[in-house]
RNA sequence: GCUCCUAUCGUCUAGUGGUUAGGACAUCAGCUUCUCAAGCUGGUAACACCGGUUCGACUCCGGUUAGGAGCACCA
């Protein structure tokens, strides 16, 4: 073993990036980071029957994404071998085969039937379930004679007596007693390797120093230091993270909770968010500080700072920590990062360079778009929720009803009168860069509205009775962007347009 | 059932024998305000329980209770 700090993920591709197989990976990341260490991507793929090509894909475009890069795996050569588990068959069949030669392992060629009515017996007595051991005195001619029949079999390890204690960073010291382990099985035949043996071989073979990982792990912990010392390898150092737990407290699960990274992605959540919620789920500075980036987690982080209980998942505090990054972007890049979600709802599409309204094909500038995008930048947490609060830009006819209008305790012909008036103010307004902008609709506007209050009789600074029905006859929405931000957006001609349906809708 | 792990506001957490038990999210109120946000100010809210040790325990020890994870020819 080096004395460099070499630390590894190993996510089997069975299914998308889970956010706890992320967790992890930050984790190590920031270990390998912190410690000038480093981080290894192993692809665990033994059980092929569950194994898929394109969750390997998944695995390497999410971890991307977050921007957790890895100096030894997938896409980068290593003097450690390829790091896909299936590509490494010959090493794990040298040391299945020096464990057989020295009466470490053993054939076993007991049923599933038999196995399973042991197990209930066990359970039935309150025993531990575990292997009892019946095919260990097999004799050589036997086996021979089993194995040339082609008999299925499995390959056990023997469990030595003992008591396993081993340090966990996070969690001091743990013991084990290995007798209530019983002979695990660790290859079903010489190029079949199962989990426990093929972790233990490639961290000795990669040179892993430090195992971090899952606290689902800790019960395999003992299990693979057997093994390591049954091969005479060196034990790395471990330490054990505090699961992601549920509302309910228990382990986050597909079944019930969005687990994948993809998912997340797709919802529209920025890595930047993604990253710094999971770094604090279970980890803390130590100080008051809550918004981390990468590259900062990586001077601060330390595992003496992981908590031992597992966390509970809080979406909100997720949603609050989006929000806060979102309003952190350039609008230019906020912009860039919407574009697919407006397209997505089939708001605008693309064409030859810029952009088009569906609807009605008229083309739509970037700047526009962008000055869209920075009037509800304030507004949303997530990047998802971007195109139902904007819809009513690219939309010609408005879907609302009549009492929305409505301020206060305005009758009918008091929303006319306020929509009239508005209309009289904009229409003298000329449609050019100088006069028609947010900055001076507002100040003719709110100007607009105190005359309008006087002339009514209205409370003089409850500007509502003007700027509310026009803020509804130009969003359709009780809750939008101001109606100086939205004029300016839509121009002119579309902003009385708008008024005059709106007063259709009154009479 | 067995093994292991864990226990501070609803949630994430600070705290390492003497604190008005601190912060963040959420929540509530106020300010701002045409609305919704954002922002600012303030409020409600926690040491699971029982024994020790100690002049003194959230903090150390033991137990109880509760929760979780693991017990495959999955990883």
């Amino acid at each position: 073993m080096t004395n460099k700090i070499r630390v590894r993920i190993a996510p089997s591709p069975t299914g998308a990036l889970h956010i706890g197989t992320a967790r992890s990976a930050l984790f190590n990341y920031l270990f390998a980071k912190k410690n000038k260490g480093v981080f290894v991507l192993r692809i665990e793929d033994t059980d092929l029957e569950r194994s898929d090509l394109k969750w390997v894909q998944d695995i390497i475009e999410e971890l991307k994404w977050l921007g957790i890069g890895w100096q030894e795996g997938p896409d980068i050569d290593g003097k450690y071998g390829p790091y896909k588990q299936s590509q490494r068959l010959d090493i794990y069949e040298k040391y299945i085969k020096k464990l057989l030669n020295e009466k470490k392992a053993y054939y076993c060629f007991c049923s599933e039937d038999e196995l399973e009515a042991m197990r209930q017996e066990q359970m039935n007595r309150g025993a531990a379930p575990r292997y009892n051991g019946k095919c260990l005195s097999l004799s050589k001619e036997k086996i021979k004679n089993l194995l040339e029949k082609n008999s299925s079999s499995v390959i056990r390890f023997k469990i030595q007596n003992k008591k396993i204690k081993f340090t966990d960073l996070i969690r001091g010291e743990i013991e084990f007693d290995s007798s209530l382990i019983g002979d695990i099985v660790i290859a079903k035949d010489l190029n079949t390797p199962l989990y426990n043996f093929a972790v233990a071989v490639d961290d000795y073979e990669m040179e892993i120093s430090h195992v971090i990982r899952g606290e689902d792990h800790i019960s395999n912990t003992p299990k693979q230091i057997l093994i390591q010392e049954a091969l005479d390898f060196y034990q790395p150092i471990y330490a054990h993270l505090p699961l992601i737990l549920a509302p309910d407290r228990t382990k986050l699960s597909k079944r019930h909770n969005v687990v994948s990274i993809k998912d997340y992605r797709e919802q529209g959540y920025l890595p930047e968010a993604m990253i710094n919620f999971m770094a604090l789920l279970g980890w803390n500075p130590g100080t008051e500080k809550e918004m981390f980036t990468l590259s900062s987690l990586a001077k601060e982080f330390s595992l003496e700072k992981v908590q031992k209980p597992g966390a509970v998942f809080n979406i909100k505090k997720l949603d609050f920590i989006n929000g806060f990054y979102i309003r952190e972007k350039t609008i230019e890049r906020l912009t860039e990062l919407c574009l697919p979600y407006l397209i997505l709802a089939k708001l605008i599409e693309e064409y030859s360079g810029g952009y088009k309204i569906l609807e009605t094909g008229e083309e739509i500038l970037l700047v526009t778009l962008q000055k869209i995008i920075k009037a509800y930048q304030l507004r949303f947490k997530k990047l998802s929720e971007i195109a139902e609060l904007t819809d009513f830009f690219f939309k010609e006819k408005l879907d609302y009803k009549k009492e929305i209008l409505r301020w206060q305790e305005m009758g009918d012909k008091d929303i006319k009168d306020s929509l009239l008036a508005s209309e009289k103010i904009l229409s003298k307004i000329n449609q050019s860069a100088s006069e028609w902008n947010n900055k001076n609709l507002e100040e003719e506007l709110i100007n607009g509205a105190e005359r309008f209050n006087i002339e009514k009789g209205y409370q003089e600074n409850n500007r509502g009775f003007l700027l509310w029905p026009l803020r509804v006859a130009l969003s359709g929405k009780q809750a939008s962007a101001s109606p100086f931000e939205i004029a300016d957006i839509l121009g002119k001609e579309k902003t009385l347009q708008r008024i005059k349906k709106a007063l259709e809708i009154v009479s």
